[in-house]
DNA sequence: ACAATTCACCTAACGGCGTTAAGTTCGGTA
DNA sequence: TACCGAACTTAACGCCGTTAGGTGAATTGT
């Protein structure tokens, strides 16, 4: 039974709960946004609390360290890449399944790079407690997704014989488009390279990979 | 003429510039092995002047700042791929050159997986005056070497039509080596995934990208 | 009702960073 | 012998991430 007594205390508690959520949300509100336009080492956890109107020791009441920040959000973009590798999920043909992944890899490199440079580009100290592998299985792990897909792509019987290994067929597919959204990130603007459209190019290298892949028969 | 005293003279500004060349060259020394073993976050410039029994501010009569450092070992290394690459320059066939250039990188990579960091992972800040591609043409500058071989190898006629741009061709080519070892770095000790062999997966893919690339008449 | 407790947040400070201003030392020059 | 320049040092500045130790208001227990 609830007293009114009761009704209120749980009330409290509530809104206590919910303010302390809403805090640690305009702290990471802030440091994404930082993050993002200036880098993880150029921002400064003072910089983010000014920002968001706390002193900086405010946000170690909600994080252990900046480091925290950072993986919180990383994780956050997890889910994000996940969520659009799902939505491809349903096509049923691998390779097609596999191309359309590669496309929408490339669009989240390019839509967020900095969010792209903090989850791929950045030597993470492995989180300890919550591996990103566990949470869900594979609608949640892209590179589990990949994997899976490189699989069926296999089993489909299309491949030359040579690419029997999904976790190499994944390593080799990923690793050609992740090679060239990290160079358009970090060399992006070299004066001695012309940098081609790198949507343009990636399904170029894409076409090109997915015939060398084929049998010849196909 | 030269007189004694002049000898002399000669002499002990000749031994001043060679000190100073020495200690300079004991301060990269410190500093590139440092920046090899910790990173270049971690390395202070407190610890690389303690290393050779120095003051920190020593190091500052010889280099601008920290950051000077790295773009001075950044030089080196390049010239080191560069010499690589001028080796393999010799030979006749595009289409092979190209590849055992690939391989070169692949080699130079995975023998020094920080200077690649430094070289190709990390956002360095324009040299002013230096640029890198000035200095000796082609031989002296890997991506120019890199798009001339794919220039050659358009020009062999042996291509698919579609790959006619020397850029395009020498990014998806740059780009799929250099995100397989950008992973391996970066990611490498990630528990989730299963790791192949990288000089075994490059090779792989290599194959499969020359044989899209390749008309199939070839 | 009022004391006790909790907890979000603050003030002040620590040790370490890259870097700099202002010497000091010393061989070479005149 | 007096001077100069250059290599190097001492001491400090203003940052940084992080922490110890409050403060004060809201919640809880009696």
């Amino acid at each position: 039974m609830v007293t009114p007594k009761d009704a209120l205390t749980l009330g409290s508690q509530e809104r206590r709960s919910r303010e302390r959520e809403e805090t640690r949300r305009k702290i990471l509100d802030a440091a994404r946004e930082m993050f993002v336009q200036h880098g993880y080492e150029a921002t400064t956890m003072r910089a983010i609390a000014e920002k968001i109107q706390y002193t900086p020791t405010a946000i170690y009441h909600h994080f252990q360290n900046k480091e925290a920040l950072l993986t919180d959000l990383s994780r956050m973009d997890f889910r994000l890449l996940a969520g659009a590798f799902q939505r491809i999920g349903r096509i049923e043909d691998p390779l097609e399944r596999l191309v359309r992944t590669g496309q929408a890899y490339v669009e989240f490199a390019l839509e967020h790079p900095m969010q792209y440079q903090l989850m791929f580009m950045t030597r993470t100290p492995r989180m300890e407690g919550a591996r990103v592998k566990g949470a869900g299985g594979p609608s949640e792990d892209a590179y589990a997704f990949l994997r899976e897909t490189c699989r069926a792509a296999i089993e489909s019987g299309r491949l030359r014989a040579e690419f029997n290994d999904p976790d190499e067929l994944a390593q080799i597919a990923w690793s050609s488009l992740h090679g060239l959204m990290a160079l358009h990130i970090v060399q992006g603007d070299h004066p001695d390279i012309d940098w081609r459209d790198p949507m343009v190019t990636a399904s170029r290298m894409c076409r090109a990979l997915v015939r060398g892949l084929l049998r010849e028969s196909a």
